[in-house]
This record gives C-alpha cells, structure tokens and sequence, in this order.
RNA sequence: GGGCCCGUGGCUCAGCCAGGACAGAGCGCCGGCCUUCUAAGCCGGAAAUCGCGGGUUCAAAUCCCGCCGGGUCCGCCA
C-alpha cells in the first residue's frame, strides 16, 4: 500500500496494459501524464502509439484493475483514467486513519551508490558555484536515499599539486597559522586562506607577466593586487608580493613544494595538510548552515601516501594502452575506445561518436603525477571502499572530456565495471553578470556573504509580519528563508542550464521561489495548529467532490510516484516544479474555501485531512531539496 | 578547426529524450482583493513568426540535415 490508493490504482493500470497489451511498465510511467481537458479524465496514456486496437485493450482492462474507483476511457487513441475522489477519497481517509502518508515509492532493487560532490579545492572559500554543486549532489543523496538506495556522500579534498603550493608558499612568506591569521584579519578562516591565495598567485602571475614583456596583463594584475591589498592586511600584503617578487623562479618553488607533498616529506606533509584542513572546517561550517554534510571525506594525498595510487599506474603502465605522448608516459584511449567500446559501452560512457580523445598522460616529465591520473585510482577507490554498485560525480559540464577520459581510462586497464557505472551528473556553471568568477584572482561572492545578505533580508521580513517574535525566533526563520532561498534556486533550473547569478532574483521571496514554498506550507501548519488532530474516522470524502479540493487531493497523491521518478532519472528540478504545482493548488484554494470556518463538521474534518496531506507532500519534498520547512515564518 | 551544452513573450525558465492532448509558469507591466485559517497570498488583463532555412510525417517547439548566435572543452593546470 505504500503508493496511496492514487498511485497504485495507476500501477495496477500499468501492470494490466503490460499483460493486455504488452506495454512496459516504465513506458506507461513515463507516458502517463495530465489530460489536458478535464473532460477527458485525470491522466492519459497514448495507448495507440503501442497497441493497434485499444478498443480490446479498455475491455480487459475492467476485469484487470480491481481499484474499483479509477474508470478507463478512449478518446482519439488516448487511454483516459478518471478517478472516483469519493470512493477514493474514503479510501484515503481510512489509510490516513492508520497513520499513512505519502512518501516516495521504493525501489524494488536497491544498488548502494556514491554520491561525491562539492569537493572545492582547499584555497579559497565556497562562491555561489560550489554551492550548486553542493545544493544538487545533496538533493540528489536524498532522493536516492528516499528511494530506498544506501547512499555514502563524499567529498574529495585536492590537496596535492599546484594550488595548494601556491597557497601554501603564500603561507610560508608570511609565517602564521591559517587560525592566526584569521583572527588577524577578523575573518573566517577560509576566506583568510583564499585571500592568501589570490594573492599569491596573482603575485606569481604578475611577475611571470612582466618577464614576459606583457606590460598590459602585468598591470591588470597589478591593479588587482591593490584591491586584494585592501581587503586584508595591507602590510602582509607587501610581504607577500615583495618576496615572490624577489624569487629567480617561483615555478621551481612551488614544483618543490609539490613533489615533496606528494612523496610525503617532512615539513611539508604537516604544513599543507594543515591549511587544507583548516580550509575545510571552514567549508564545513557553511555546508552545514545549508544543511549538507557528508559520509566521508577523501584526501588526495591519502590516496598517493597510502600506495592505491602506485598501485593502479603499474596496472596502467602493464596494459598493452601505454604510449609516448611528447616524450611523457600516457595512456591511448583511442585505442581503448577503439578495443572495447561497442555501441552500448558508447552510450554508457557518453562518448560521442566521431570523438577525439586525447592520451592521458600519467606522469610530468618531472616523475610528479597529475590531477587525471590520480582521479582515476580515487575512482577505483570510491568503489572498492563503499563496495558501491554505482558513482556518481557531480562535476561541472566542462570537465566532461577528463571525467571521459577516467572512464576510458579505468576501461583500458582492467575496471571495466567501474568504468561503466561511474556517473559523471554534469552541471553548467554559475556566472556572475558580466564576468567570471575566478578563486586565482579573488573573484567571487562567497556563500556565506550571500547567505547573510538573504538572512537580513528575511529578517527584516519576518520581523515586520511577526512583530511578537523575539530575536533568536525570527533568527531562526531568517536563516532558514535565506538557505531555502537559496538552495531552491540552485536546483529549480534544469542543471544543463547555465545560471546567471544575481542576488535580487535568488533573494526573491515571491512566487516560483523557496520562500513561497515554505509560506505555504507554514500557512497549511497553521490551519492545522487552529484545527486540532483529524478525526479521520468522522470526515467526509463527499466534501472531495468540489473542484479544487478535488485538485488538490490528487495532485497530492501523485507525490509517490513523481518523486520516485524524479529521483531515478536524477532530476530534483522535477520534485522542484511538482512542488511548485502543489503550492498553486493550494493557494488558490485556501483564498477562497476557509476549513476553520466549515460549519459542517463532516466537512471540515475532510478539509483538514486534505491540509495535512498537502502539508505532509510538501514537507517531505522541501526535506528533499534541503529547504527547510518551516511551521511558522 | 573539432566535440558538447544552450537559444521559447521585455526578463528568468518549463515543455524536446518517449511528435498529437499546451505554447505553459514566474518576474516585470496594467487593473482589482486584507473587520474571515499568515496579502511572502489570490483574481483579471496586455505581451511569443518556439534562433533561421530545409526535410520526414496525416501531424514538428519536439525527430533529421544545414546554417546563425552565446557558452564551454580540446595543457607535462586543478
């Protein structure tokens, strides 16, 4: 019974069309969908697009279904089922009686899959397009969870190779702890290291720049480096700059810093995993704010240090694959593509035809290895220490060739499994107007200003229409309008979409927004606060049949099943729009149709069933898109 | 040059994979609704050659081909 009288009346439909008429079952789910005239019926289904003689099909089809509430119809080819909302409704109401609520549908064969996302590089704070990345691979941990799947969220932290150098030389010229210096600048600790880092390496830049004879781009940097100097401490600024000024190659600098961190010397192996970790309880305390956390933690250099990493590059380097690529050891995964990848590998793999994939270098001249190589042992890895039947990667859609090129990579020596079942769930990138963020020069706007700024906004908000509330209240609400707000919006548009990122549209509180949502369902809380329990027992299901209640109790009902397809096609802007709907639905009613004010008490209790099941739907959807639901805002 | 993604009212997007049974939502704009469960709401209105051109089909925003515009990738960077 999990799936509500709603759903499984529509599953046994479909189980009955795959008998009669030899429909597959995720065909009719896919298929089924809202009629678009109310005379028509509820759902409809193009059964003649499958079956020449639907006529047949509507007859077999009374003595199949035994929910005797849903009626099945034929117009211009369409297998229309309308649904009986009193016999349903009664239904419903005996089920609610026993304490049933709508929740997604499980999963008849559940896989334990990895989730690895936000996984941002340890040197400067989380901007606005990390925190997509977060907000969808978490929403995405939570629907699969929901759908009955074990779920081990992890987060890769790179810390071996050129960017930690830089900030860790940054760290080294001015002699304190990532802590001391946070508390010198009054800042977070990761903001404190980002800076460190914009600093650094547009310091290096600057000095390449110049020695180049690039007068132009030497400027441009310079100019920056004053404007970094002003947001920090201006003294430990000119430190900075002046002693990577003062360096006859800073490159061999941070090469040293690189290899002896990857081969685990002393003090390096202390110094840069300590900033790398210090970055990282920074990020930690944001993502939680937003409700993201995680099962495990990666660290690049484990996987070097704990020899995984030899490991796979001599399995790599014994594969028949191995070739010379510029004088550099690199692997041939046109040859791999071209020995193993037939036509259903293609699609898995999601290698366009007709591509060109470049060899995978697996060591600098130099002997330091690269970030592909030791992507491609972490892959290894993810599976083996979760035992996963499956991994996703959420990684942004430009790195979708190197995300291949693991793929092809993990075929062409041996993880043909794991090859097959890595999931690269690629997302397009979050722009600011005009320019582009970058961490190298400082240019972003962090999550936790951003959430800040959303906060004082609902504050302001909540204050004025709670004017009771003391401040540690609307603190509370404030914040979790502000994490709504934003992680709504992260994952409402399609993720092969490419956002634009503007603080007005994200903070928006009105309609289509995280905000609406949960007023809504503090709205739909607060008849229920004013009503009492339900007496399911008394309620009426004859109060069902006026229009919009009716709307309203089917399109919650449908909840089951759009989650659990949402979930399985890994679309949480899916669950985003459903909820969206349900909202609409439930405003437009509320406005007009007071459930305290019911004289009729038959009536009302159906009413209030029908508010907290609506109410359930959209505390459970918000749940799984990390927005808060709120009783009271 | 090649691969991939995107192009739908002024703006942001849904629909495209599975052609009909949608041209839909929100913002913005215009006009209404608070002695009644939270007006972060509701009701009404104006606004679209679905980038362009061909093709397939009884039927194309949706499939195919060719263009155009924007983004992104094609490093011994991560």
């Amino acid at each position: 019974m999990q799936g509500g009288p709603l759903v499984n009346a529509m599953l046994s439909v479909g189980r009955c069309l795959e008998k009669l008429a030899g429909v597959r079952m995720d065909t009719y789910v896919k298929l089924l969908s809202k009629t678009p005239k109310e005379e028509y019926g509820d759902f409809g289904f193009p059964l003649a697009r499958f079956y020449p003689r639907p006529e047949e099909v509507l007859t077999g089809l009374s003595s199949c279904v035994k929910e005797s509430y849903v009626k099945a119809s034929l117009v211009g080819g369409f297998l229309n089922l309308r649904f009986d909302e009193k016999e349903m409704g009664r239904e419903l109401l005996r089920l609610m009686g026993g304490g049933w609520r709508p929740e997604m549908l499980k999963t008849e064969r559940p896989r334990r899959i990895v989730v690895e996302h936000t996984s941002a590089n340890p040197v400067h704070p989380l901007h606005i397009g990390h925190a997509r990345n977060a907000s969808l691979g978490d929403s995405l941990a939570r629907m699969l969870k929901a759908r009955g799947n074990e779920v081990i969220v992890r987060y890769y932290v790179n810390d071996v190779g050129r960017q930690v150098a830089v900030v860790t030389l940054g760290f080294s010229i001015i002699g304190l702890s990532p802590e001391e210096l946070a508390t010198r600048l009054g800042a977070k600790v990761d903001h404190a290291i980002g800076w460190v880092y914009a600093l650094t390496h547009t310091a290096i830049d600057a000095i390449a720049a110049r020695r180049r004879g690039d007068l132009e781009e030497a400027e441009k940097l310079a100019a920056q480096l004053a404007r970094l100097k002003e947001r920090g401490d201006s003294s430990l600024a000119e430190l900075i700059v002046s002693r990577v000024a003062s360096f006859d190659n800073p490159e061999a600098k941070l090469s040293e810093i690189m290899s002896r961190y990857e081969a685990g010397l002393e003090p390096e192996r202390s110094s840069v995993r300590r900033i790398a970790e210090a970055a990282l309880r920074g990020f930690m305390e944001t993502l939680r704010r937003m409700g993201i956390s995680y099962d495990r933690v990666d660290w690049e250099s484990d996987i070097v240090w704990s020899g995984l990493l030899g490991h796979v590059l001599s399995q790599a380097l014994s594969s028949k694959y191995v070739t010379k690529h510029k004088d550099a050891t690199a692997l041939d995964l046109m040859g791999v593509a071209r020995d193993k990848v037939g036509e259903e590998e293609r699609e898995r793999l999601k290698l366009p035809k007709g591509f060109d994939v470049p060899p995978m270098i697996l060591f600098r001249s130099d002997g330091t290895t690269l970030y592909w190589t030791r992507d491609v042992a972490y892959s290894v890895y993810k599976f083996a220490d979760s035992g996963a039947d499956e991994v996703i990667n959420v990684v942004a859609s430009e790195q979708r060739l190197p995300q291949l090129q693991v793929r092809l990579a993990l075929l062409g020596i041996g993880y043909e499994r794991e090859a097959l079942n890595m999931i690269h769930y690629d997302y397009e990138l979050v722009r600011l107007p005009g320019r582009a963020m970058s961490g190298r020069r400082g240019e972003y706007v962090t999550l936790d200003e951003l959430i800040e700024e959303a906060k004082t906004r609902a504050a302001k908000e909540a204050q004025a229409r709670n004017p009771e509330l003391d401040k540690g209240a609307i603190d509370t609400i404030a914040e979790g309008i502000a994490v709504g707000a934003i992680r709504f919006s992260l994952v409402q548009a399609g993720a092969t979409k490419p956002i634009t990122f503007e603080v007005e549209r994200v903070l928006r509180l009105e309609e289509n927004t995280g905000p609406y949502l949960q007023y809504t369902f503090a709205r739909a809380n607060s008849i229920l606060e004013k009503h009492g329990s339900v007496d399911y027992g008394s309620a009426e299901a004859a109060a069902y049949s006026d229009p919009d209640r009716r709307a309203l109790l089917i399109h919650s009902l449908l909840y089951p099943l759009v989650s659990a397809k949402a979930a399985d096609e890994l679309r949480p802007e899916d669950l985003a729009s459903y909820l969206l709907k349900l909202a609409d639905i439930f405003n437009k009613w509320y406005q007009k149709d007071s459930v305290i004010r019911e004289p009729e008490p038959g009536i009302r209790e159906a009413k209030a069933a029908l508010v907290e099941l609506s109410a359930h739907v959209l505390r459970s959807g918000l749940t799984l898109l990390g927005v808060p639901a709120m009783k009271r805002m």
